[in-house]
DNA sequence: ATGCTCGCTCAACAGCTGTAGAGTCAAATT
DNA sequence: AATTTGACTCTACAGCTGTTGAGCGAGCAT
């Protein structure tokens, strides 16, 4: 069931393979602790395959984690951050990988930045306030840093025994509170 | 005046640069992106002195980030997390060496596991609320958010021409709303 | 059936890594 | 002054890294 026999198909289906072994090795171990021949292994593949489809290894950690891609509306720009629609189910892969190398390579450091920055913006506009943009970060700041306690370092008090509706009950009046409180009906589930 | 002849003060003066030396690189690039010869470089000595100091460079971590050190008041466990009295200044070296790899060493991970635990435990224990604890880690995550994305990542909104002043006072009350109103009081400076 | 195409593996490389052991030379001891 | 100590550097090595180029063998066109 799993053996197209077309020559593209299966060179199609070998890149697809990769890309998702490169990613769930990406969100485990980060860009510099992922290694080429591990990625291939988990692909079931040739290390020097993965070099002849993607590049080079910093090639594919930018198209496993859609660097530059534009926002499609709920890729890793949706999930993440839904700011006030919070996820608190576990990231997708390319989130995954995002995040675990954000604070020890450089081109996740700025992808990151970039897009919180924007995250930032697009949320103070909805406000009027003065003080509207240092409320956004704050806001995007704390949501960064509940998934990375919740899924990344896996606190106690976050971990998956936890119900996420509990989490969300207190969490989300107190995200629109920083805010400032006018804001809080402006901003729908979209934002 | 910085050449003290003795033997054995030498050899502690150069202990002492070359434990900075790692501090700072540790800081910037993590575990894995630090390399013994770019500590001993940077400390202007050769690299297996290092290792005849230090042992092993992920023993000269767990120093570097005082691993298992127990809480002096205001060490590591003083700093980033004085909950509700929020430092936004420049972390030291050994909290910028621990946070930068704590997504990618497992060491790291573990620490700051345990370390957010316990402090989550200890703010959750001034409140008398059924959610403490969840509010508690709610809090702590926050500050950690705010934490990587102001000093790690340098958001835009949260960058260091913003008061720290200003932050403060839109920041405290929040935070303190989250462990809940009738909480705010009876936690003091010293949490 | 024959020749070409091309997805894939094999083998190899140069560079960098952490770390060990021998050697060196100044300070301490006698 | 002669000897011992020990803080330090030099040299080396084995392992792992990303990446390359040659070769193989199965799918394709003829």
């Amino acid at each position: 069931m799993s053996e197209p026999t077309s020559r593209a198909a299966r060179r199609a289906a070998s890149a697809q393979r990769i890309l998702e072994a490169a990613q769930a090795e990406f969100g485990e171990h980060g860009l510099e602790g992922t290694t080429v021949r591990a990625v291939a292994q988990r692909a079931g593949v040739d290390p020097s395959l993965v070099i002849q489809h993607y590049g080079t290894k910093s090639d594919l950690f930018a198209i496993a984690v859609r660097l530059p891609g534009e926002s499609t509306g709920d890729d890793v720009t949706g999930h993440l951050f839904d700011v006030l629609d919070v996820r608190l189910s576990e990231p997708p892969p390319e989130t995954r990988a995002l995040v675990r190398s954000m604070l020890t390579a450089p081109e996740a450091t700025g992808a990151m930045r970039d897009f919180l920055n924007e995250r930032v913006a697009n949320l103070a506009r909805a406000s009027d306030r003065d003080d509207a943009e240092l409320r956004a970060a704050l806001t995007v700041s704390s949501i960064l840093g509940l998934t990375v306690a919740r899924h990344f370092l896996k606190l106690d008090a976050l971990s998956g025994e936890i119900p996420a509706e509990q989490v969300e009950t207190v969490l989300r009046p107190w995200l629109t509170a920083a805010l400032g409180d006018e804001a809080a009906e402006d901003v729908g589930p979209e934002v």
